[in-house]
DNA sequence: GCCAACGTTGGC
DNA sequence: GCCAACGTTGGC
């Protein structure tokens, strides 16, 4: 079982949106990164848990947990030219970009924000506090989720 | 709204 | 293959 990180911005698509969908579950789509491709292709396998993160709001932070229930396949809104999400050179044929589904677990009991974070020794290592790091995926070491969830 | 950090693009 | 220009992310 692996654990990871999956940013979104709560006005966009928020962990209440996604308590809300049907299933509670909703494909991972729009990742436009290769690193982040990679992962969703490759690496995230069913049953793995996510932290669910809110970027660019008042209190970035980890908000909740998700988990993966579908493994990566084309991201289908690369081929759709009437979304933002459209990119002429993903081909149906030979798909660039993937995605993942995801269903909704829990809230965290608080919001654990990117301060409190940065703040702990412990978490030092992990990228989502080093500098510029933008990657909207990445995987947190199962030493780093234990100490996240005791914070809660 | 600003801007640092980073990724991508494309001319050469 | 280099690198300048440009676009995006995301904290603040």
């Amino acid at each position: 079982m692996n654990y990871w990180l999956m940013k979104s911005e709560p006005d966009v698509f928020g962990i209440d949106h996604l308590k809300a969908m049907p299933d509670q579950t909703e494909h991972w789509d729009g990742v436009r990164n290769y690193q982040a491709r990679n992962m969703l292709r490759d690496q995230m396998k069913l049953g793995d848990q996510v932290f669910f993160y809110h970027s660019n709001c008042d209190v970035p932070g980890i908000v909740g947990v998700a988990e993966i229930v579908r493994e990566g396949y084309p991201d289908f809104t690369a081929f759709d030219p009437g979304t933002k999400y459209h990119d002429p050179k993903s081909d149906p044929e030979k798909p660039r970009w993937y995605m993942v589904d995801v269903r909704y677990v829990r809230h965290l009991k608080r919001t654990i924000s990117l301060k409190e974070l940065k703040d702990m020794p412990e978490l030092e290592d992990m990228p989502l506090v080093r500098k510029g790091n933008r990657l909207s995926i990445m995987p947190v070491s199962a030493e780093h989720w234990e100490t996240i969830l005791s914070l809660e």
